[in-house]
DNA sequence: TATAACAATAAGCATAGCTTAAACCCTAGA
DNA sequence: TCTAGGGTTTAAGCTATGCTTATTGTTATA
């Protein structure tokens, strides 16, 4: 990798310009709230650096040398640039959000609406982890996470965005097929699909409703998502609502029996304690919030 | 005036742009002559100034930010075009070389080839002063003088450029108009041109050849490059030569009698003692004195 | 001739920016 | 699973950069 040489002080380099721009080391001085001694000697600073004379001193007026003049024209241009670009960022109000979202939410919530979120809020850079990684929020992984559970959080402020309810879905034509409409029973002989993850769930659904347990062929997916994907084709599944609401409104999954619920989890977003007056986690988490209102 | 505000410490600046290059604080550390701990500190300082996060920092790799890496784009050209002009600056040697001469050097020998000085010596950036002033060496208000008059001077290292002899110079037809060949002493009856400056060189002239008086019309000039301008027309002046052979041969002026010299004045280059080693003023002073022997 | 304006210089102080040393954190390799 | 090692962070403290104040010098302007 190369290395850089001959980049002289870049905080002279800035008093020069300063200077070069009032042609006068008083102006100039004013403007970076110094004194005109600080300017004059640091100008000299760097005129020594380089090995050449910039100004001409004389009594009442300073004068470029050519030399002087044409290093200012470019330095100026340079330092001009710097100049915009940093007040563009700082005045554009950057923010950037390092938000952590349990899939499910990420999948059916925030990547569909991306899009009009960033316009609506342009100034907010989100970086989004949509892995099931535990990020440490205290530690500053990230600012915001989305999880679904019981509050509180040890450490952490949260705001509740959804009730859950469970609700059974199935490939569309399931329910007629298997005469589900009414009979929970009947799944028993429909092809159901387990999570690994959480294992228990249709126990717990064949249990409340006091039913014997599934005879037909068992599916077995790692997570939620896929889980879900294959409750399109495969079987039936349990899916928490909303968050599928969206794929039985639209028939690519049908829901033969009412939804269960709300459960003792919830989904919430939680943040550090100490950000909980941050506008940017708070227009965040609102805007999921509605998000999540629309679905239901 | 405007004033700039928004304008970040320019070595955080410096230190950012060589981290983000790298992405690793350990190598931007190399490059910059520090330790990583610094980089890291500074970096940190630039962060808070500006308000984002413009790094994550991973556990073995450094990443941008969103931000970071559209701020660091900008930033690292504004550095680069810096380190540019710079290195162009400080490589291509340019010097700055403040000449005090007097006019009729600078008139006849100077300025006629300025060109094809800088043509042989494109890094000197001559600055030339070619008024009567008497500008201070010693103070530094000229690298160089060229000075007509007797070595040596206080405190000031000289090299002889030429001699100086003396020469009556007429407007063409003069010499037969007066009968002058042969005949100083018809002088007598010619229009004189005299300088203010220097009353008593026509008194010298006329007393070295045993004339009598002058009768004719008198003129006067303050300056010397007046009074040889005014010899093309008006009447006879007394030139400096080498100085004005060039005007002499192409025949714009007439010389009836031989020079008489060399005087005891000369025309020197003088420069402060310590910088008689000095490559730039010995170029200048060498180019000079070939100039002036190619006049001879 | 006096005055005011601007720059240079000297001396000394405050703190930005560094170093050192140690801790931390993660990954790669045993 | 443990260990070694590379890279970053943090704390503490030192040094020299970059400043201030005060004074001097110079030259327009009144």
């Amino acid at each position: 990798m190369f290395q850089r040489q001959n980049i002289p002080n870049l905080n002279l380099l800035r008093i020069f310009e300063a200077a070069g721009r009032h042609l006068s080391f008083k102006a100039a001085a004013e403007e970076l709230f110094v004194t005109p001694s600080a300017v004059s000697q640091q100008v000299k600073a760097l005129e020594e650096q380089l090995g050449v004379a910039l100004f001409l001193r004389k009594n009442r007026a300073l004068e470029f040398t050519a030399i002087g003049k044409g290093y200012w024209l470019k330095i100026h241009l340079y330092i001009e640039g710097i100049h915009q670009t940093t007040s563009e960022l700082i005045e554009s109000g950057q923010k950037e959000l390092a938000v952590s979202i349990m899939p499910p939410v990420a999948n059916r919530v925030v990547l569909p609406n991306l899009n009009s979120f960033h316009q609506r809020h342009p100034n907010i850079n989100l970086r989004i982890d949509a892995s099931l990684k535990n990020l440490d929020i205290l530690k500053g992984e990230a600012d915001v996470a989305v999880r679904f559970g019981e509050a509180p959080w040890e450490g952490l402020a949260h705001e509740k965005l959804s009730d859950v309810s469970i609700q059974v879905v199935c490939p569309p034509g399931f329910t007629e097929q298997f005469q589900l409409q009414g009979n929970p029973d009947n799944l028993k002989n429909a092809p159901l699909i387990h999570m690994s993850e959480r294992p228990e769930v249709w126990g717990r659904w064949f249990k409340d409703f006091n039913l014997g347990a599934p005879l037909n062929k068992q599916h077995f997916f790692d997570d939620y998502p896929s889980a879900i994907q294959a409750a399109e084709s495969l079987g039936a599944a349990i899916a928490l609502m909303p968050l599928e609401s969206k794929l039985v409104e639209c028939g690519r999954l049908e829901a033969p029996f009412p939804a269960v619920g709300p459960i003792d989890e919830s989904i919430y977003a939680v943040y550090r304690a100490g950000n909980a007056k941050d506008e940017t986690i708070q227009i965040f988490v609102q805007w999921l919030k509605e998000e999540l209102e629309q679905l239901q």
